[in-house]
RNA sequence: GCCCCCGUAGCCCAACCGGCAGAGGCAGGCCCCUUAAAAGGGUCCGAGUGUGGGUUCGAAUCCCACCGGGGGCACCA
């Protein structure tokens, strides 16, 4: 049944070395020939309930479902190294331990093709980025193949097929035919808005209807406005991160915190444009409030409630003249003390509120030294378009600003307010107008004093206050009127009291904010999913009927973007598609006869195809769904009352903590309220892996020498003989210390390289590369053969005919308890050091000459199997098994063996550890406590001394705390 | 500045809900096999858990402070 021709090591020559030891060259031998079995009798495919890849599915309806995937990988030209395959190594055990165990087990993997790199090295290679593309994506199908992963094949697609992306772009109409109704606290189809807007039930959303007419005398072209701007998909004109050097716009999550793109490190700006906006901030509450659901780590859970960044407040009406300015405020107790406004640059009301010209006696500090209020306003504005985001959040840069020459009144006191832009108050967060609390606020404080403002101090700090703005906590002071006082209270306090009363004013209400904002959708780029939307002859976007779907990527002759200099902050996006002029008008007959429209010319992030991949793993092949409604449910719809389903375990690396997984709940979240989908969350558990790093060396001119090189002597490392430094880092061809699994997997095998990737920590955790430990796993892997295989003759070992030992079954059936913990809980290490003890175990209990009862080296195998599966299959082919193992029950753990008799129990004296004594196993505290006095040097401390109290806990110890 | 996570042997890592700090690997010492070698076999060596307090009969584990490392957020009102 071998698998391998049984051939002795040729290679070895000298005959040194037994001829059939679990050498490398046999280790590929047995590798290579196993992934050709499976490959051949599909061992690895999974049924699904209904439809096309239903066939087999009685076998294994009786069977819990277990859903595990990686986030898939984007191919790109470089090579892979050796920390990039510990994520799908660790979903390979859990998905292959899960099979044995008795799941049907779902693990496929897909591709990310669209997007940036590939683009740019097409760009560089002079290829189409199709070309390009999918030869990464075979090259990175043959290194996953050769590491030995079980996946389901046929369920392997990529996100630029476009019988994919057809359905991306249908998701895209989903989210464009659909609005949040906030009473409902979901999405519904915008037929409904419509509906409830003719029938009168319903008044259009604010700031939706610009018209200033109710919605019944609306034309048709209005009413498509006024629709157009509730949809959560939707076209918007604002302030967005144009970067020139990237020739795209991007969206916030893609700009880094110092205002830099983070592809590419290119400076972003902030310009006025149109493009498709996802309306995902509807979803702010739900992504926040679902996260306490799902089994996150606590680090991405915070990473995401950071990123959402919901703060409770207040909304704050402060007149000037007709208008009033809505302020938001997390600290509306400190309202006594505003003695100024402060509105962005951008903020819509500076047009209407700034003055014709500065009043007599204008403080020069405010005028930004032009002639009137429009000039200083008009000029501040141009400033603050033209500076980078990173310019701009310089907390270090001095605060600027000018006045627009008006007033505002507080609410609260009559206090006039002058009102300034500046921009140090952001356009999109709250309502880009802040009141300036000097006396409280670090922010406002730097303003005044460099503008010469006032300070009203409403919070009492301490005696040892040095000065400047006081954030801490207090109680309240100078904050009365007539009607109310807040001096004294506490800061919670004081919230509710001054809210209460703004309520009853009409001049504020309670609400809540968050940091996150709308996603921009659009990409100045070739390579992306088209948008199904066409423009009619009013420039309003019509969705491509599904029918029509896909929209095909056209071809061009020139598919690079335009770029600018990368500090061209006046330049403009000119979308590649926009070139393809035969393509971007077309006759289309959407249902009033044939018409002539403009197609979408930008492309989707992305993002877009990563965002619900793990829905098409599901039903890859259906072509008249997304996914089949039935099969969803199976694979990932919840499994009781109140579950939020999902995949039962994601893998991948934290860098997507905010970017791909905020992305994918909110799509998924509008899938399950628009009833496509019946799981509430796309991923249930998901886990970071731990990222391997390397040693690096440095020589005495703090130039990296090659790390495989460098030798360790007495704590000492040398190139050359001459001494070097070692550094710790990436892995990479910078620092010298590159590994990839194919020199591992030449060297060892790939049975060999998983062990040792298993070996050196659980999952999650970042762990150093080192070469020369590997040959740990090695060693292991060839004792395990030595049970199983005569290295000499090749035959099998294994007795039939013999009952192993008391404390042989004692130390498998601890082995089978301590895997199965290991493997359940990601912490391959445990599973792999239990093994190895089991293994040391049998290799001195029998030695050479005696075989291993087949009652044992049969479970052994089995368990090795989910780490090192080539090997494992070969060896249960030797013992006798024609079919794959991959589909054995994996050993249960007999109870009966686990249990000891007696056990050794500590005695204490005082805490400290005097003597052990032996006691059965199920002995009770006064059993426990008379054989410890009965010991004797126990006997000894306890002699003449008095014994307070006796803690005696039955199976770990007994402790005498003395007088 | 705010928030989160982590500090156990020379190194990587174990220790379930507080109960004898050690499972496993690497490195190191010794022995066996070998003419010799090693990616073979065996065996031995090793820290009192970053520091200081506290709770407890008992703390690596719980609490507080500090030190060190990693990460996230940050002109977010």
């Amino acid at each position: 049944m071998s698998q391998t021709a049984d051939q002795p090591n040729a290679e070895q020559g000298t005959g040194d070395v037994p001829p059939h030891r679990y050498t490398p060259a046999l280790a590929q031998r047995i590798e290579l020939a196993w992934q050709d079995r499976w490959e051949r009798e599909g061992t690895f495919h999974t049924p699904n309930p209904v439809g096309p890849l239903s066939e087999g599915f009685e076998r294994v309806a009786d069977r819990p479902k277990y859903f595990v995937m990686d986030m898939f990988p984007y191919p790109s030209g470089a090579g892979l190294h050796v920390g990039h395959p510990l994520g799908y190594l660790g979903t390979d055990v859990t998905s292959r331990f899960r099979r044995m165990d008795g799941d049907n087990v779902l693990h496929p993997m897909a591709y990310d093709a669209f997007g940036l790199p590939a683009e740019q090295y097409a760009v560089q290679t002079g290829q189409h980025p199709r070309v390009t593309t999918e030869a990464n994506i075979a090259a990175i199908k043959a290194q996953l193949r050769r590491l030995g992963v079980d996946h389901d094949e046929r369920r392997s697609f990529a996100t630029i097929d476009p019988t994919y992306y057809k359905w991306t772009q249908w998701i895209f109409l989903q989210i464009f035919g659909s609005w949040f109704d906030e009473r409902a606290g979901r999405a519904r189809r915008i037929e409904e808005l419509v509906a409830e807007l003719d029938a009168g039930t319903r008044e259009p959303g604010s700031g939706t209807n610009p018209f200033g007419r109710p919605w019944a005398e609306l034309d048709e072209v209005e009413k498509r406005t006024v629709v157009d701007a509730h949809r959560l998909a939707y076209l918007h004109q604002a302030p967005v991160n144009w970067c020139p050097g990237l020739g795209t716009v991007l969206s916030n999550e893609e700009v880094t915190a110092d205002g830099r793109s983070e592809r590419g490190n290119f400076p972003v700006f902030r310009r006025p444009l149109t493009q498709w906006m996802m309306r995902i901030t509807a979803y702010s509450e739900r992504l926040l409030a679902d996260l306490d659901r799902l089994d996150w780590s606590d680090s991405l859970k915070q990473m995401q409630r950071n990123w959402i960044g919901r703060s409770a407040g207040a909304r704050i009406g402060f007149s000037v003249g007709d208008e009033v300015i809505e302020v938001f405020t997390t600290r509306p107790d400190t309202l006594f003390g505003a003695t100024y406004m402060v509105l962005a640059p951008e903020h819509p009301l500076v047009e209407a509120l700034t003055a014709d010209a500065w009043p007599d006696g204008t403080d020069p500090r405010w005028t930004g030294g032009a002639a009137t209020p429009r000039e200083a306003v008009a000029e501040y504005q141009r400033q603050a378009s033209r500076r980078s985001e990173l310019d701009r959040q310089n907390e270090a840069r001095e605060k600027t600003g000018v006045w627009l020459g008006v007033n505002a009144v507080n609410p609260v006191n009559g206090r006039e307010l002058p009102v300034f832009i500046a921009d140090y108050v952001l356009t999109g967060y709250g309502t880009g107008a802040i009141m300036a609390v000097p006396g409280e606020d670090t922010r406002d404080f730097e303003f005044a004093e460099k503008f010469g403002l006032p300070v009203i101090r409403t919070v009492q700090p301490p005696e040892d206050f040095e000065g400047g703005a006081y954030t801490g906590a207090g109680p309240m002071i100078n904050s009365a009127n007539d009607e109310i006082s807040l001096n004294g209270l506490g800061k919670a306090e004081a919230i509710g009291r001054i809210t209460e009363w703004l309520v009853a004013r009409g001049a504020g209400e309670a609400t809540v904010t968050y940091k996150l904002r709308d996603w921009l959708f659009s990409r100045q780029r070739y390579w992306g999913e088209p948008f199904p939307i066409v423009y009619d002859e009013h420039d309003l976007p019509v969705a491509v009927p599904q029918s029509m779907l896909p929209v095909l990527l056209p071809e061009v002759d020139d598919y690079s973007p335009k770029t600018f200099e990368d500090d061209d902050a006046e330049s403009a996006p000119e979308p590649p598609l926009s070139r393809a002029t035969d393509w971007t008008t077309v006759e289309l007959d959407l249902g009033d006869g044939p018409k002539k429209y403009r197609r979408e010319t930008n492309t989707m992030p992305n993002w877009a195809g990563s965002c619900w991949y793990y829905l098409r793993y599901v039903d890859p092949d259906d072509d008249e769904r997304m996914v089949n409604p039935e099969n969803e449910r199976y694979w990932l719809g919840p499994r009781g009352e109140g579950d939020v389903g999902g995949v039962d375990l994601y893998v991948g690396g934290v860098e997507h903590a905010v970017l791909h997984l905020l992305y994918a709940r909110f799509w998924h979240k509008v899938l399950f309220d628009l009833g496509y989908v019946s799981s509430e969350e796309p991923f249930r558990r998901l886990v970071n892996q731990g990222y391997i790093s390397a040693y690096a060396y440095t020589d005495e001119r703090g130039f990296y020498v090659p790390a495989a090189e460098v030798e360790e002597r007495d704590g000492q490392f040398f190139h050359d003989g001459k001494p070097v430094n070692r550094e710790y880092g990436k892995i990479g061809k910078s620092l010298k210390n590159m590994v990839t699994p194919d020199e591992m997997i030449g060297q060892y095998g790939a049975d060999t390289f998983r062990v040792y990737e298993m070996s050196t920590g659980p999952l999650d955790q970042s762990r150093p590369w080192e070469t020369k430990a590997v040959v740990g796993s090695q060693r292991l892997l060839q004792r395990v053969w030595r049970v199983v295989v005569d290295e000499e003759t090749g035959g099998v070992r294994a007795a039939d005919d013999m009952e192993p030992s008391e404390e042989t079954l004692r130390a498998l059936h601890r082995t089978i308890a301590g895997v199965r913990d290991g493997f359940g809980t990601l912490r391959f290490n445990i599973a792999i050091a239990r093994i190895t003890e089991l293994t040391n175990h049998l290799t001195s209990a029998y030695g050479a000459d005696r075989p291993v009862p087949r009652s044992v080296a049969e479970p052994l195998v089995l368990m090795v199997a989910p780490l090192a599966p080539h090997i494992a299959e070969e060896m249960w082919a030797r013992l006798g098994h024609a079919e794959s193992l991959a589909w054995t029950p994996f050993p249960v753990a007999d109870e009966r063996w686990l249990v000891e008799d007696t056990v050794q129990v500590a005695v204490q004296v005082n805490g400290k550890v005097r003597a052990q004594v032996t006691v059965p196993a199920d002995a009770d505290a006064g059993a426990l406590e008379a054989a410890a006095r009965a010991d004797e040097r126990i006997a000894g401390y306890l002699d003449g001394a008095t014994v307070r109290r006796v803690v005696a806990v039955p199976g770990r110890l007994v402790n005498f705390v003395l007088g």
